[in-house]
DNA sequence: TCTTAAAAAGAATTTTTTGTCCTTTAAAGA
DNA sequence: TCTTTAAAGGACAAAAAATTCTTTTTAAGA
């Protein structure tokens, strides 16, 4: 299981933070990002493929392709990977799984959940990856 | 999607909270638990199986048996059910999916989801369902 | 004792998610 | 222009999760 986000996006993430540590605009294909991140290249590619339609991030078919931010990364945040790939719906939902609950009929752990639901909302919207980089260089130093 | 436990623990927990608001030891069969949880008999009675094997609730077989809290609503914390149903895992696991995951080694958002898990954690396990009663009540009053 | 009602147990099915493969399209460079 | 390489896209396979069904066991009470 994983901890919130489907493992597709877990992995839209993990392929956004490393392009994030390389220069501008430089392409990497799929079968290195995947070699790095330790999972199937045609999973990577799917899921870049799906960040490629939200803008997020530009692809270059042939020979030399591969993927690249299409935008600064002072321009991007984590909460645009999880927007593009799971969506908003986990800040939306009861986390006992209730069904209309709500300020008017909030099950028990309604306020400390929206709380811990809006700290996790900062956690992914407040910095960019260029504000992210220098952890996020300490996590994949190796390539 | 399910925002942090998976669906069958999301029962879980919503079946332990209706037992929570009644009288002690009062049985209640599936069928009277799914009918107010709108959710299948079958899969009520599954999970509430699970979480007899774990001591949390008790289970009477043939006519008038049914389910009931087999400790006091004092003695029992949301946590107890998770752990029976989902386990710990997600309080250990990199909310990003990384692999080695740690202080040593830490993604980029390492720290700020530390301090969340740790509020989600303490979310489940400060109050008993004693505790919870009150704001339990005002979900599940309509029984 | 017999009938009925309920959980227990486990098998079977369905749905969702994850992962693989194959064909098409596009670009680079020889 | 031809060959090579890579993404795009679709179909499919495998695995996991959710849900349903069936049978067995147990207890109540007539």
């Amino acid at each position: 299981m994983t901890v919130i986000f489907s493992k597709q996006c877990e992995i839209a993430l993990q392929a956004v933070l490393f392009l994030s540590i390389k220069k501008d605009k430089i392409i990497y294909k799929a079968t290195d990002i995947s070699k790095e991140l330790k999972v199937p290249k045609e999973f990577v590619s799917k899921m870049l493929q799906k960040l490629t339609y939200s803008g997020i991030v530009g692809s270059k078919k042939g020979k030399k392709g591969g993927f690249y931010l299409a935008k600064r990364p002072s321009q991007i945040k984590l909460i645009d990977i999880v927007k593009a790939i799971d969506g908003l719906e986990i800040f939306n939902k009861c986390v006992l799984g209730f069904p209309g609950c709500s300020s008017e009929e909030p099950c028990p752990v309604h306020e400390t959940w929206g709380k811990i639901r809006e700290e996790t909302y900062e956690m992914l919207s407040k910095e960019s990856l260029e504000q992210l980089k220098e952890k996020t260089v300490s996590k994949l130093l190796k390539i």
